[in-house]
DNA sequence: GAATACCTGAGC
DNA sequence: GCTCAGGTATTC
């Protein structure tokens, strides 16, 4: 499940691939995966440098010659690799090719969750894939996190699930973070101390970070655009490890389904509000 | 707020 | 052959 750490890595290890090449070609058959429009994107992409490239949250913005993006979100089998022919692997659903006839940038998606977006220019990255979304939790200084968090009556795992909140953090990192903190994913900020929510900022700083050193985790089949996966999964605290042991007390992992999400959490080191 | 839909493969 | 996994949009 491709969250922030996962993203970054794609972006890191995609960028030296394709920057400053020239896109030469684009086929996209599975156009439910694109946006706005089939034919606005692959009338739009071909003629094109790639500039750069951007992340707020979970979406990848390529920044292409003429003010345009292309905006990629890998929903929760996206990948995107590099390969000089088409990778044998089902559900392999676009192919943009490249004027140098070097590697062409395949996208997979398995469950089809993902996009992957034409945008003319900044205002429709803004209205399209960018709308509503929050600050990118990563770096995020402690004053706009408990800024954005504090006084709220819903549990708080659902505010950091919530991508107008902060940007990025998804299932994995909402209950690693949690569990570092010590707090329960039910609690209301609105009955927390600010040191509570600036302990959780920290958390969630240190994990995010972690993870990224680590190449993000591969719980199913995340992998960079290099082909490998992460291996943050092995440093896991909670997620996923119902039943196991916690880390910090021994006491067993507990789960529960919060915001329609399973939450993996210690009864000991993260006691249930009042 | 919760519930449902989207989507497919893994694991029972 | 059923349930579960979850990022996001949509609906109540």
């Amino acid at each position: 499940m491709p969250e922030l750490p996962e993203v970054e890595s794609v972006r890191r290890t995609l960028m030296p691939r394709i920057q400053g090449r020239r896109i030469a070609k684009v086929n996209a058959p599975q156009n439910k995966l694109i946006r706005p429009s089939h034919k606005a994107f692959c009338k739009g992409l071909p003629g094109r440098r790639v500039l750069g490239s951007d992340r707020r949250g979970k979406l990848l913005m390529l920044q292409l010659e003429g003010g345009a993006y292309l905006a990629v979100h890998l929903g929760m089998t996206g990948q995107l690799i590099m390969a000089a022919h088409r990778p044998q692997a089902d559900h392999v659903h676009v192919t943009i090719a490249f004027d140098d006839g070097g590697e062409s940038l395949y996208y997979r998606d398995v469950r089809r969750f993902g996009f992957l977006a034409f945008c003319p220019d900044r205002a429709a990255l803004l209205a399209g894939p960018l709308a509503n979304m929050g600050p990118d939790a990563l770096g995020m200084e402690a004053g706009l996190f408990v800024e954005r968090l504090a006084g709220r009556r819903v549990p708080l795992k659902s505010l950091l699930l919530d991508q107008r909140v902060l940007a990025g953090v998804g299932n994995i990192y909402a209950d690693e973070a949690l569990h570092r903190a010590g707090l329960s994913p039910l609690a209301r900020t609105a009955e927390l101390q600010s040191a509570d929510l600036l302990r959780l900022n920290d958390a969630l700083q240190e994990t995010l970070a972690e993870s990224l050193a680590r190449g993000g985790s591969s719980v199913k089949n995340f992998v960079d655009a290099q082909g490998r996966p992460g291996t943050f999964q092995h440093a896991h605290r909670v997620y996923r490890r119902t039943g196991q042991p916690c880390p910090a007390c021994g006491a067993s992992v507990e789960k529960i389904v919060l915001a329609g999400r399973s939450t993996h959490f210690c009864p000991n080191c993260q006691p249930a509000p009042r």
